[in-house]
DNA sequence: GGGGTAACCGTCCAACTTGTACGGTGCAGA
DNA sequence: TCTGCACCGTACAAGTTGGACGGTTACCCC
């Protein structure tokens, strides 16, 4: 945490702080356990860490509350602001990574039965449906206050990608048998072959 | 790496060498790179200590060439197979998780200006659109040995995911204004349309 | 055959990250 | 008043990371 270099976590501070005004590092920690925290998760120990680091580096500035908690709120300054900009108008991005262990199950289900993979398929399925759930839910919370627009967009394609996965995984369980025997041209992965004419 | 815990990287080392057979980290470097490596990066250092660490919990067993580049093989034990089938038969998983800066970009999106937004779609589906080329090569050069069709469909799904997040960004870009004044609900969100209707 | 270079193979380690344990404050209800 | 829970933050041991380094073999071109 010595170098001067920005990691995802500072710009997520940066962002939660210019949008919010003063926020605390447990602040920081909500926002990204009701939000971002559901594709992507941060430590908590770094959401205290970078803001102080981000301080040094006159990107935010605090004050500590006197009395009681003695809470220290985080403010963006210019420098920060201009930092934070720069970053959301560069289209650049790290290769996107993604964390399934289902997959992973999955791509060497060839050393397993064909039911675990039908039993992985289900679980994985129930899995997906109920997340999908909780994004209906969530968006029904919106409560349409300007600004939060691209926050649904993000929660849309949540639940396409919970629709598709759920689609997906039920069709890896009904296929495990064909599977098992070679017959991976029997899936049609139907799921997908509306897409395919997209042009 | 003392703890006596399986992590993600153990799995992924037994399950390649009991593929394989006699496998060296390098190996292993190179098979995660050719395909597990595409959505979940591991570092090389990891794939070079796991394999010890397994080594002392018995579940594999290594041995040297003696001369030249006294590269060290190593096999699964039968304790070693037993623990990967374990894990292979259990159908639950951490929770996935979705590394996508261009995701978290989009999230902050109105702290921005409509024109970074589109950038970033733009960028994105472009992106989306060369990995999914990339994919549809590898399934060229698939050769329809048995015991792949389990990759294969994570391959498939790996696709439809580009072609999916290419709609999504393709969209992103098209209305980037319209998000900007608050009309979200102009966004059909058509790539998922269909979807929508699976029962 | 010699020289260059690229792929092969592995180790090391300083810097960084992570989870977990801990310790305290303020509020609300029993 | 007491008890529990949400609030708020720190500390640090253990683990992880990426990049530098160093050697080997195969191959190609001259």
């Amino acid at each position: 945490m010595s170098t001067t270099r920005l990691v995802v976590a500072s710009y997520i501070a940066l962002g939660v702080t210019a949008r919010r005004g003063p926020t605390t590092s447990y602040d920081l920690k909500r926002y990204v356990a009701e939000s971002i925290g559901y594709f992507w998760q941060i430590p908590h120990a770094q959401l205290y860490a970078e803001p102080q680091r981000l301080e040094d580096l006159g990107l935010l500035r605090s004050r500590s509350e006197e009395g009681g908690r003695r809470r220290r709120f985080f403010e963006i300054t210019d420098a920060g602001r201009e930092a934070f900009e720069a970053w959301l108008a560069d289209p650049s991005t790290d290769a996107p990574e993604l964390r399934d262990t289902g997959l992973l199950k999955l791509h060497f289900g060839a050393l397993g039965t064909p039911d675990d993979v039908r039993a992985l398929g289900e679980h994985q399925r129930e899995v997906r449906e109920e997340r999908l759930q909780r994004f209906l839910e969530f968006e029904a919370q919106y409560d349409g206050r300007p600004g939060q627009e691209h926050q649904l967009l993000t929660l849309r394609l949540g639940q396409a990608y919970e629709r598709m996965f759920a689609a997906f995984w039920q069709q890896v369980a009904d296929s495990a048998e064909d599977l098992a025997e070679g017959r991976v041209g029997s899936i049609e992965l139907r799921f997908l072959a509306d897409e395919g004419e997209r042009g």
